[in-house]
RNA sequence: AGGGGAGUCGCCAAGUGGUAAGGCACCGGAUUUUGAUUCCGGUAUACGUAGGUUCGAUCCCUUCCUCCCCUGCCA
């Protein structure tokens, strides 16, 4: 009964958690006579981001888990902020991230005609009425946290004449600004949430949906609550900032179930903590501002914590989801380290990636006894546990590539790369020794002139072997590919803690650019797949900058490196 | 006159009166032509603090401390 816990992708079952408690105990109580019904709610005023997908992990998930539905719903009461091409935007990622909204795609905009019913029937009963103070003064009366705040003036409308106020307002006869209706609760609340809430205020602007048959727009406590009556949410889970505006959400229901306009039982609101992700910013405003003052790309710049960012990036769908799981949902701070959604990705790509060689720092290997103008093909497996995949060709010849930082002139103690008069293995290849290394006039290694053992290609059985086994590409087949290297985009912890903006706290080298040589097999490389360039990380090419005439890769993430030089 | 929340291993996170799950990280060791993966094994006398109730408390009561949220005609 406690929710069929289907893993996501062979991890382990999702922790039990609050949430699911509550859900398994109105379950047991037959309380919503055992459906399940959840909602993810964005504003169409943004992209997306980390945040986000915990939040839609955490809906639709437990959708899935209790066999019922999760909504997508469009907040979109502020036409003013908000626009389609984040609509689209939001859909396309939700769908990217796994889940269907196909049959549950829902807009707060379809409720504008119940909703401002509603308003009417808070005014027939005298529980709402049309404040005509300005914006300032209505702030000056509030109050503050620790004192009261005092009667509008206009608290005390009739209702004939709220009523008349109301449908003035709604004909477009007043002026932005000039009017507003409030919900007529108590002033005097030590939940400022409740003293006398505005509900309704004057837009004359055109709203992406509806057009321009509203200049009045209700406001977020008043349509959340309705949105979710409207639709039978069962449970309302939003973020712990929300706690506050619970009583308000349940005093709205309240008085509509109690004059039978709504069913009972409501919706409940749940609030759990949202996420904060180490070496990065969320908030939507500091999103923009990275991206309007040029320090990003784009929305969709592979460094930002935005979903079109990650997936431009190259982190899989199972990647996120499988953070998302980890992370769970509680209702303490949760501050998780960036390491933490790498360590995701590399366990959900481990499985998947297509391997492939790649020397992202070359530097010329010459083998002095390979006959000149021959060449040997070797072949490697698409994955290294799962034979059944095509296997990959490339060719070996006199000339190649190998990594820089797989040669030593001086090794460290336990380096077991290339060393001079040293051996290693060509992965797939042979052993080579290293015979002398030319150096430019800079004094930096030019080429590496080797020889190589005739007896040891790789698969030999009975074979030698060494204990170092690096990657290269050969000079005759190689690809020429531009490959970005990322790195987090702020160099402390929390960007919004260290001493002055947080823009003073960018990582300078967040985005590295190298010219790479790769096998060959990677032409045909799919964008939204995944490689990993053995030893080196997980590589995808970029969505929009490549091409199979030129090609660019991401890098996603680095592969765990245990070696610690000592 | 303030109100609402949260504090369990380095990071997440279960447990909620019967003597501290799990994941990630970390540390050993085995396998390995990726210093990857995989596989074994180890890792909180301890639940913010101080008291109290109890045979027994992370869990109940009280004190104190720390952190977060709320004074948009944003969501």
């Amino acid at each position: 009964m406690s929710g069929a816990k289907q893993p996501a992708n062979g991890a382990a079952a999702p922790a039990s958690n609050f949430i699911r408690q509550i859900i398994d105990a109105d379950n047991a109580s037959a309380k919503h006579g055992g459906k399940v019904i959840t909602r993810f709610p964005p504003e169409p005023n943004g992209y997306l981001h980390i945040g986000h997908a915990k939040s839609i992990c955490v809906n639709f998930g437990i959708a899935r888990d209790y066999g019922g539905v999760c909504h997508l719903r469009f907040d979109d009461t502020n036409p003013a902020k908000e626009d389609v091409e984040y609509e689209e935007s939001i859909k396309e990622m939700v769908e990217w991230l796994g889940f269907s909204y196909r049959d549950h795609l829902f807009y707060a905009s379809n409720y504008f005609d119940q909703l401002y019913l509603f308003a009417e029937h808070f005014i027939e009963r005298g529980l709402a009425y049309v404040d005509s103070q300005s914006a300032e003064l209505m702030r000056a009366n509030r109050g503050t946290f620790e004192k009261p705040g005092i009667d509008s003036p206009f608290r005390s409308r009739t209702v004939v004449e709220n009523l008349a106020l109301f449908r003035e307002m709604r004909d477009g006869k007043h002026a932005d600004g000039a009017h507003v209706l409030r919900l007529k609760i108590d002033m005097a609340s030590p939940n400022i949430n409740l003293r006398d809430p505005a509900i309704y205020r004057i837009r004359h602007v055109a709203h992406h949906r509806t057009g321009s048959k509203w200049c009045v727009y209700p406001l977020y406590d008043y349509t959340h609550s309705i949105s979710d009556a409207i639709e039978r949410i069962t449970h309302s889970i939003c973020t712990l900032e929300f706690e506050a505006h619970r009583p308000l959400y349940d005093w709205v229901l309240a008085k509509l179930v109690e004059a039978g306009k709504l069913p009972a039982p409501s919706p409940q609101q749940i609030e759990f903590a949202r996420l904060n992700l180490s070496y990065t910013v969320l908030s939507k405003r500091k999103l923009l501002e990275l991206v309007d003052t040029g320090i990003v790309n784009g929305w969709d710049d592979p460094r930002m914590m935005t979903l079109a960012g990650l997936r431009r990036r190259g982190f899989s769908p199972a990647s996120i989801r499988l953070f998302a799981e980890r992370t769970g949902a509680s209702k303490a701070h949760q501050w998780v380290d960036m390491a933490d959604l790498e360590r995701a990705l590399r366990e959900d790509l481990d499985t998947t990636a297509t391997r492939a060689m790649a020397v992202l720092d070359p530097v010329k290997v010459v083998i002095e006894n390979w006959p000149a103008d021959t060449t040997e093909l070797c072949s490697a497996p698409a994955h290294p546990h799962d034979e059944s995949r095509p296997r990959r060709e490339f060719k070996l010849g006199r000339e190649l590539y190998i990594e820089r930082e797989d040669f030593m002139e001086v090794p460290s103690k336990g380096f077991f790369r290339l060393v001079p008069g040293g051996e290693v293995r060509l992965r797939y290849g042979y052993i080579i020794k290293c015979e002398r290394i030319e150096k430019d006039a800079d004094g930096n290694i030019a080429t590496i002139f080797a020889s190589y053992d005739p007896a040891t290609k790789s698969g030999t059985p009975g074979g030698r072997n060494v204990k170092g086994a690096i990657h290269w590409v050969a000079a005759v087949d190689g690809l020429r590919a531009e490959v970005r290297l990322y790195d987090r985009l702020f160099s402390i912890e929390n960007p919004d803690a260290g001493e002055g903006d947080y823009k003073t706290h960018l990582n300078p080298n967040s985005l590295r650019v190298v010219q790479a040589w790769l096998e060959p097999s990677l032409v045909a490389a799919q964008i939204d797949q995944s490689y990993q360039f053995e030893r080196m990380g997980y590589f995808t090419p970029d969505r929009v900058d490549s091409t199979p005439s030129k090609l660019v890769f991401n890098r996603a993430a680095t592969l765990k490196d245990g070696w610690k030089p000592g």
